[in-house]
DNA sequence: AAATTGATTTAGGTTTGTCTAAATAATTAT
DNA sequence: ATAATTATTTAGACAAACCTAAATCAATTT
């Protein structure tokens, strides 16, 4: 288990995240997300196939073998411990953590690793509400969680999670006061452009895109 | 202030604490520290003088500029005061500390910096007893400081920097059960080879070589 | 089935930070 | 003062990770 290069851990990282979403990753999703060019893409997917990282067909995408997912889900424990340590210790707010945890998550000792999760009182999951992968790479998905868009109406349900960490999304959430742990129901939805109206106990309601929809996961509750 | 790489913020560390040493800073000394070819330190050295950083003159080896000096204070603070938070907090021992530390001395953002100094409740000294600079690289080194193979017989004195952190050295203290804020005394100095036989309360005297008393700074305290 | 479009790959180039080998300057010893 | 030694610089090369432009493959439309 030699050390990987940022780029590398980053490709690993980019594949992970995709593959989640269904079967072989193209090169051209990788060089959105890494913000490359295609032509670097195909270059460095080759390297990493080479390294048996990536299973890599060309015009076919990639897929991560065994040992690249294993690495991957290393950098994303990684990333979200030290999410959690600098919300939970160093006071930031959720929404400003995402590009120091993004720097921090290539430092390599294990052992810094294993103290800082300790440190934490080993945390499930970090401030986004994401599960943050044990030292065996194993990771416990929460099988309740809906995205709210698919939340039916009068269902109160506890916002568990969101799945973006663009600082444009999460300025909109903080807008709307939506945080971790915050009760909410769907009182409306709007067939022309799939918005929906949310209220909150104590609070005027509002409406959210179906954009935004998507990306809260939400855990339904008793009524 | 932009930002540099990891690279260039290695050689305007090197380059200050050579510096400390005294005058201008040669071409084979920066080679050593930094474990390159001097060709390659021929390069660099260019390139960073022309960034402004660093004042280079061909066969007079560099000098850091005042911006150079600045940056090479944010690098060392960082350094000292990540090296503090492994040990204050997650309870590493001083002597594994400093390999981490090179990593993380290198992560940009400022307000991290910050929040963590806080949290740590702005130290002043590292856990090898040597000053973190502030956040204007302002340092305050302890005048009264002395190496050990200076202090004279009989006149006791606490443990209060190292000046080396390889890790054979620190292997050696911790063999001696030297740790910071130790009291000593030296009982004999042989002249033969320079070194010292150390009384240290309640333990059975030892000696140690010149070459360690030199890397031992210490406070001389009232009889 | 051919043509157009879009995705992907190839070929060749750039930058950063390193290297080796050869040339030159500075220092030290004779 | 000259020779030998050591330090430094120059020149040319290389790997990593990116790029642009051109070529090729795949998918879709007509």
């Amino acid at each position: 288990m030699k050390k990987h290069s940022v780029s590398e851990e980053n490709y690993l990282k980019a594949v992970y995240h995709l593959e989640a979403a269904g079967e072989r990753v193209l090169t051209n999703d990788l060089a959105r997300t890494l913000s490359a060019k295609p032509a670097s893409i195909t270059d460095m997917v080759q390297k990493l196939t080479e390294k048996g990282l990536l299973d890599y067909q060309k015009y076919q995408g990639v897929q991560l073998t065994p040992e690249g997912r294993k690495q991957a889900l290393s950098v994303i424990r990684k990333h979200r411990l030290w999410e959690s340590f600098l919300v939970e210790k160093l006071g930031f707010n959720w929404d400003e953590v995402h590009e120091i945890a993004e720097e921090l998550e290539h430092i390599s000792s294990k052992k810094l690793v294993e103290k800082l999760d300790a440190f934490l009182n080993f945390p499930k999951l970090d401030p986004h509400g994401d599960p943050i992968p044990d030292k065996n790479g194993k990771i416990v998905y929460d099988q309740a969680l809906v995205p709210l868009i698919e939340l039916p109406a009068n269902q109160p349900a506890i916002v568990m999670s969101v799945a973006s960490q663009s600082a444009d999304f999460l300025e909109l959430l903080r807008f709307n006061n939506i945080v971790l742990g915050v009760k909410l129901e769907v009182k409306k939805r709007f067939d022309f452009d799939q918005s929906l109206q949310i209220k909150i106990p104590s609070r005027a309601a509002f409406t959210v895109s179906a954009q935004m929809a998507q990306s809260i996961k939400v855990k339904p509750v008793e009524i």
